[in-house]
DNA sequence: AATGAATGAGAATTCATTCAT
DNA sequence: TATGAATGAATTCTCATTCAT
């Protein structure tokens, strides 16, 4: 190998080890703004290519199941993200009804950022039912890893079964994720987003004690 | 015309249509199962018109463009059926109570049996916002049309103004929806569906009165 | 057979055989018409029903072989009227640029009334080469005949040997044609028809002159 | 950039972009050839892979439009080649008559040579209308750039307005394809080839003396 | 004779995926 | 690693043509 050549090489590894993390994330932004735009079966690999101006290989090497690939491993990340959240234990020292708040306000914003990811996502379980069952597990897990923690902490959990209150945590996040999802990406609920986080405050609220009292 | 060619006619026009709507009627029932399946961007009309032994020409001389189009007539189809219930507002003479519980009951008895419909359309939205946009048109007409006639009837709902009836039928409309999509087509939120009507109804009423107070 | 399906049968003969060439008539007219608006191998039969308000069956009827067919029988159509066309001979015995000129007049004008046809026959001509195989028959039949009649009427003419005639003839009319065709169907040559047809006198009179000199 | 790297993009731009145009020209060349054979309408994409032995993929590739748009690029490459014909200017210090029938003898052997481009060219146009307005506005510019290169070298051109000279340029390019492709892709005009030449220089004589005095 | 539903071959086009460079 | 040309199966859609009514 010449000098010369090694030196491309080097040149590259570098760019290569600084960009990937980055492009990674270029494609995952690409893809969802697609799918945002056009829905999930019109958004090829393709596309995100030539939006991204990467190469088709290049995609590839990311994600060598393609689409399917790019929602997974997404979905993967996002999972670990949620279970590493040290935020929503600490809140749960103060107020529960304040936990509570901050829990909505947070997934709301959540699926405000991820409009794209959630409309693939749900496109994408249809003919990945594996995925559906991961997304299953991956939601028992974090929210008996929560509960857990909260009941050693705050009171008001304490006083609850582990089983109930993973149950609730469980059956909250769903119900709060349907509404959410129908709100801003079929039709408004509210004409206001605030007007919404509000009435699912008290809906939760209602939720829980009518969950608690069966 | 004499008896006899109006005879002629009568008999070819029934078998013909007859036989027509059977067909798209198929063609619907294949469509959504395969759907419900496989997902809708992994439902091609080449299988459908297998699946049917039908050929491809006879889908593409019913639905011209394709999948899209089965989407969007079966839409306009339950569109028109929504329209002409009337024992809706039969119901409405009796307990108000009783009036949106069978109407939840209706719902998600629907929802069960259109299961496939319901992802597809959900996906078909995506690619197509016209077909979004005579949704929102097609259920404002719909509660319009209800909340007028309800008013004249039932005792409960005419002190309520007609705008505001409207704006609550649609909400709860669209919460129900949503719920019931989730409960059926991702993730249970009971484990038997008995348990979520019950809680709909619950939540249902708690909305109204959220909705009414606002 | 009944009385009555007898009466229905009669009742479609007359109909029918009133309505024959206007309906073939008709079809030839939306044909052509759809060939200048979209183009020969855009015009399919189906559409050509559709825009009849006939059934595909009937234009099968009339013309077996579908759209080669119609052209091919307008084709010889106007073979045939062309091979009857008296006026040219009466025209002959008056003056020779008289007879020339006048000639050169109907024949824009037909191609002016025939361009979706002539764009028909372009196209059709291409996959069928007997089509203009035909059409050189027909040519060489009809100059043939002209020739010999207007060398029996005319002195101008008779000078002029049959053989050479029917040359001079031939090359005129092509020569008419490429250019005309090209001026109505492809780029202008004139800003006007008269400017073209003045320029189509002038330059045929200096063709014949060229050709009975070489 | 070292030498050596620069060598690298070099050879690698050189590879792709021989192997990149000699494809193109493959489709083109296979293309026009089938179209001479069967006619534009019988042309399909698939013909031209299977002939060409790539993928149907690669033509696509190339031509994202298909058949439209394998007339297109070459229609705008051969307009491009006509832009940059240096050799007419150079003719232009000759005289004035050699110049014409050299512009004749070139135009007649590139008719000869793209006989199924331009067929198919003319039944592009049909489907495809800003085809014939790109058309129109290329030959415009190309004799306008003509027109005034030429006046300011040859004496016998200087003394004509440019409007004038362009619109007898313009006029003469349309008449002489008007009757070189009548007696190539339709029916002879002349025997030989070298009549019509012969010929087409003395009509072009005729009919500049013609436009000059209009 | 007239209809138009039905057919299915085939044309147009897309797309996930591979692989040589 | 990165590229992007190439592939060809799969999908969408059209069309000439047939045939039962």
């Amino acid at each position: 190998m010449s000098h010369c050549s090694f030196y491309i090489i080097m040149m590259t590894r570098k760019k290569f080890s600084r960009n990937k993390q980055k492009k990674i994330n270029q494609i995952y932004k690409i893809f969802f703004d697609l799918v945002l735009k056009n829905g999930y079966h019109k958004t090829s690999t393709n596309h995100v290519a030539n939006a991204a101006k990467f190469s088709i290989g290049t995609i590839y090497k990311y994600f060598p199941k393609g689409k399917e690939d790019i929602v997974r491993k997404y979905f993967e990340k996002s999972m670990e993200t949620m279970l590493d959240r040290e935020d929503l234990i600490e809140l749960s020292n103060k107020n529960t009804i304040e936990f509570l708040n901050n829990f909505i306000f947070d997934l709301f914003k959540n699926h405000e950022e991820n409009k794209g990811y959630n409309i693939a996502f749900r496109s994408a379980i249809q003919s990945d039912k594996t995925l559906l069952e991961a997304h299953k597990k991956g939601i028992f897990k974090i929210f008996k890893d929560l509960a857990q923690k909260l009941r050693m902490i705050n009171k008001d959990f304490s006083v609850i079964p582990e089983e109930k209150l993973i149950e609730v945590f469980i059956f909250l996040f769903n119900l709060l994720n349907a509404i959410i999802f129908h709100h801003l990406s079929l039709m408004k609920l509210f004409d206001t987003d605030d007007k919404l986080i509000k009435y699912l405050s008290n809906i939760a609220g209602f939720s829980i004690k009518y969950l608690l009292n069966t």
